[in-house]
RNA sequence: GACCCCAUCGUCUAGAGGCCUAGGACACCUGGUUUUCAUCCAGGCAACAGGGGUUCGACUCCCCUUGGGGUCACCA
């Protein structure tokens, strides 16, 4: 095979939410999986609706998922030149028209069309044809340039993902590639751009369909080659429906907002509507190896914050014990946490990583460390009675002076449970509430080992005063 | 409305005509480990949308129905 690149071309109208983000990766691997090259190219031709800001969120996330791009960034309103040369050629060699009805002309097309039960499209009153007369030209009105779409036979492509599509030209109109103002369309541009960009495979959501049958005809015009397709189908939200922004259409980066690794994002997102056999978890370079568009589902897909969470502490508990210390603490500083210390941080990550579905909740838990917890008064009311406080104040008494380490302090647990005839918990719940705030945490002696016999204390001296 | 796409457990999926008594994962349930919780381990529940063909044989191929989705802009 020739040297394969991919795009990922998105226009910079919106925040770049899951499903692009998906399109992106699959680009990203397919290219990578065939030592290729994976372009980013800004489709920022509607001037009305693109912002700097939508094109930061694409740069932000693109770099945030380290799905970084080949080459520059390719912009479509810096090459405008180039699409005003082709148009020029095209309307030289009869292949593009100037076509001078009005939009209220073409809306009154379209619904009579509709009304009739037909697809609404342009009547090709400008279109140039042997023998025919064109109408006068209007004064008042300047024209759009329409592309002489061909009217027999049809377009037929093997889709990657969902096999032979055929699609008669009846069904397709002469759709306008430049503006009355002279600026090209998305449609025009897409084409010139993959051409000149030598864009190998595109790959890109199945909303893009009905799009392709118009631009393979383009390309033929030109007399370009014409790429393989790859159609992806969409992601819907977790309650079935489309993404909208009522459900679940949010921005990548929220995802990074709400503590989930990125590693773990693109594992769910590639598993999601593409399949190795059973693996579910599986690295970026997995991917690249076994990517195929054979194992790419054509149905569409529900997204499931479940599996996610699933995979998100699947990848927190088997991370680099530095690497997340550098994301957690980052996170306490940001909650203003101060006398932050290193070894604490690292040691009490180790303790709860496994019951964290994100670096938020793992922030969250380790907190107490850094700042004394205050039980609910159910919890006290709970687990604390008279006997309680007695058992409390001869356990404290003796615990200095057993060393620190989560064994010592076990063993002396222990032995107080045996030698005061208790059960294990009438001891380690209300010191669960007292040092943590809460009665779920991992062992009790290995948290006071982490936290220190004088914190522990302090804490314990602290409950004594607001008991009463 | 027209055209296009899609259809296996609740969800993500395996399945290339006999390997299917339909496999795995998430979720859920039960038990074990943890004298808490989480993790982990063992087990369980749960699906081929419906109807016609083709074939000795269909989850797999064809057709229809039904259901879902997409597109029909001087948006991308």
């Amino acid at each position: 095979m020739k040297d394969v690149i991919t795009r990922f071309a998105p226009s910079p109208t919106g925040y770049l939410h899951i499903g692009g983000v998906r399109t992106a990766l699959i680009s990203w691997a397919y290219a990578k999986k065939h030592n290729g090259q994976f372009i980013l190219r800004i489709e920022d031709t509607d001037k009305e609706r693109s912002t700097p800001q939508a094109i930061e969120a694409i740069k932000d996330g693109i770099q945030w998922l380290e799905l970084i791009n080949d080459g520059p960034i390719y912009f479509q309103t810096q090459r405008i030149a180039r699409y005003s040369d082709v148009i020029k050629k095209m309307l030289e060699d009869g292949h593009a028209y100037y076509c001078y009805s009005s939009k209220e002309e073409l809306d009154q097309t379209r619904e009579d069309n509709m009304k009739l039960g037909k697809k609404p499209k342009y009547d090709g009153k400008w279109r140039p044809e042997n023998n025919k007369t064109l109408p006068d030209i209007p004064e008042d009105i300047k024209p759009v340039i329409r592309f002489k779409n061909p009217i027999q036979g049809s377009v037929t492509w093997v889709d990657l993902v969902k096999g032979k599509i055929t699609i008669n030209n009846e069904e397709l109109d002469d759709f306008i590639i430049a503006r009355s103002d002279g600026s090209p369309t998305y449609n025009f541009c897409v084409v010139i751009d993959d051409w000149d960009m030598k864009i190998t495979h595109v790959i890109r959501g199945d909303d893009h369909i009905n799009n392709t049958p118009r631009q393979i005809n383009l390309l033929a015009a030109l007399e370009a080659p014409i790429p393989h397709y790859a159609h992806l189908s969409m992601i819907l939200g977790e309650d079935g429906q489309k993404l909208s922004k009522r459900h679940g259409a949010v921005s990548v980066m929220t995802y990074k907002d709400h503590g989930y690794l990125p590693e773990a994002l693109k594992n769910y997102l590639a598993r999601l509507g593409w399949s190795h056999g059973d693996d579910e978890i599986f690295d970026m370079s997995e991917l690249c190896e076994w990517f195929d568009f054979k194992n790419v589902t054509s149905s569409s897909a529900q997204f499931s914050k479940e599996k996610l969470d699933w995979i998100n502490n699947y990848y927190i508990k088997n991370k680099d014990t530095d690497e997340l210390s550098a994301l957690i603490k980052k996170i306490l500083l940001k909650n203003k946490f101060d006398n932050l210390d290193d070894k604490k941080i690292t040691d009490a990550i180790n303790l709860f990583k496994e019951r964290a579905n994100n670096l938020n909740e793992l922030a969250q838990n380790l907190a107490f460390f850094f700042k004394p917890p205050k039980a609910s008064k159910e919890l006290i009311k709970k687990y604390f009675n008279q006997n309680t406080l007695e058992l409390l104040s001869l356990f404290f008494k003796d615990l200095e002076g057993h060393g620190l380490s989560e064994a010592t302090i076990d063993e002396y647990i222990k032995s107080f449970v045996k030698l005061n005839e208790i059960k294990f918990p009438s001891i380690a719940m209300p010191l669960r509430i007292i040092i943590v705030g809460t009665d779920q945490s991992p062992s009790v002696g290995s948290i006071i080992s982490i936290l220190s016999i004088d914190e522990s204390l302090r804490r314990y001296n602290e409950f004594l005063k607001q008991y009463d």
